[in-house]
DNA sequence: ATTGCACACGTTATAGCATAACGCAATTGA
DNA sequence: TCAATTGCGTTATGCTATAACGTGTGCAAT
């Protein structure tokens, strides 16, 4: 699947998150687009929606922030299941991907009989910088 | 670590969730306890907060809701990593362990430095029964 | 016995996250 | 042309979570 154009919110929605240097929530997006005329959460919402849908950008469930791939030009649909570690103290995300993992998530699923749909694996800690 | 001897507010929050047949928010929790004179989220909450540190309920960080452990008697910590099914159509929650996924996933922070604290495994999809 | 501390609890208020429902405009394809 | 789709803007609302303050109780140290 490739990413279609991007509308103009959509296109801000992403810059905004390209350049964060960490996840921002939904309510910080709109704060830094109040400028480009952003006055709803939904204008930010919908766009999200669209965003996370062409894989571009990713949702931390965990801390009810969004945060751009980490693998820019493609999308990551393809990449089987995506793990995060996010620093608690400054906010770095670090991206990975791990087939074992995959497979042996999957293979737990299908024992059951469960068909899987969305995964979410996080990790939250500290960086090496904070832990230190 | 055992489960020191529960309050009653932590009590009756525990028995809602083993009661229940699938993962509660907390707010359906407060609903459920207003005969018993719960009247703010914050009962409820400062109990959960207990429970989860007890290890006798686990937080679902993709659904906001909270569901008992299903492990009676022991606590989970010492489990290593704990994951989810979670079937999105009827709720059912299915918690599971994989040491090996475990090894993995603390594998490749260990590689990154990064310190984990807490972390999350949680698919979201279809049961046996509701995929059918 | 009294003082000081830790902890659970209750209440009010507020902050933070997310969506429902309505209507309008532009685009597309039959 | 007409209907369907999609994006957009606005208002209102609902759901999730915590801050801040005060009360009461049990218990240990002096």
């Amino acid at each position: 699947m490739t990413t279609p154009q991007l509308t103009k919110n959509q296109s801000l929605v992403f810059d905004v998150l390209e350049k964060a240097e960490g996840p921002l929530s939904a309510y910080t997006i709109l704060d830094k687009l109040r400028d480009h005329g952003f006055r709803a959460p939904l204008q930010v919402y919908r766009a999200l929606e669209k965003l996370l849908e062409y894989g571009v950008v990713h949702r931390l469930e965990s801390i009810n922030s969004f945060v751009a791939c980490a693998h820019p030009g493609e999308n990551c649909h393809s990449h089987g299941i995506v793990a995060f570690a996010i620093c608690e103290s400054c906010g770095l995300v670090m991206e990975f991907h791990d087939h074992e993992v995959d497979h042996r998530l999957m293979a737990w699923v299908r024992g059951q009989k469960f068909k899987p749909e969305k995964t979410t694996i996080e990790i939250r800690g500290l960086c090496e910088t904070c832990a230190a």
